[in-house]
DNA sequence: GCATGTCACGTACATTCGTACTTGAACGCT
DNA sequence: AGCGTTCAAGTACGAATGTACGTGACATGC
């Protein structure tokens, strides 16, 4: 419905951390990004700001602090993403990507059994 | 190895063009467009001309007119374009992403037969 | 042998992105 | 009360991106 401007790479970061750690600062959500991950304070408020001008986010000052929290659902913005990747690099198909995906990226064989459950849940969903 | 720039979205689906319809001209590559893009002659020209200054494609002249050709294969920039979506999107799991392609975007029940051959000769070939 | 169409190649240009610095207000410690 | 700390907000700025036009060489049907 709401047709956002897409996530930039940096921005998709970001908005990661909002959908995990919830409604958050700028402070917050910089402390969240993974240690090896190096990216200024203020380049993390420039992506939080640029998110809530996109409509990823919305924001309230509480006292004289910013909380962000995210505006779109993380499953809603990982569907467009993927989408737009499928189309793009593998033409539409879907399949291949899995393919790719668990062939070659390692999956765990725990990850294995429950992707098998999942697989046999979904056939017997198919008439 | 060779470290070359990633690939912005338009270059993705020119690169993609090129891998399926092997060495091919400008017009080609135009022309293999899914009908529903709409694309400019010259931005596919563009993006080949780029496609080959970042080190994905070379070209040479036939006669007068210039054949691209993929430089890097499908593979490898399809691991680096997904790990790096992984990485932003999914903080580096890869099972999310499985499991949302499998669940949410419709695979059909051949392809989930296939998925399940490919779990098992997976499983079978760890230890 | 000219009109028409096709290319390569260079250029253009507004927008977005990545990344950050600056300034000024408010806070909290001493 | 003065000073360092922390924010918000604005600004910066080059590189990349999406998208395309213009020009001049070449080709081809008439």
């Amino acid at each position: 419905m709401v047709d956002r401007p897409s996530l930039s790479k940096g921005e998709m970061e970001v908005a990661r951390l909002l959908w995990e750690i919830g409604p958050a600062t700028v402070r917050q959500t910089f402390e969240a990004l993974p240690k090896t991950r190096k990216m200024d304070f203020s380049t993390v408020q420039t992506y939080l700001r640029r998110l809530e001008k996109k409509g990823y986010a919305a924001s309230t000052l509480d006292g004289r602090i910013r909380v962000y929290s995210a505006r779109a659902k993380a499953r809603t913005v990982i569907r467009e993403t993927v989408d737009d990747l499928v189309q793009r690099l593998f033409g539409g198909e879907t399949f291949p990507l899995v393919r790719h995906l668990v062939e070659d990226r390692g999956i765990g064989s725990e990850e294995l059994a429950e992707l098998r459950k999942l697989i046999t849940r979904l056939e017997k969903e198919q008439p």
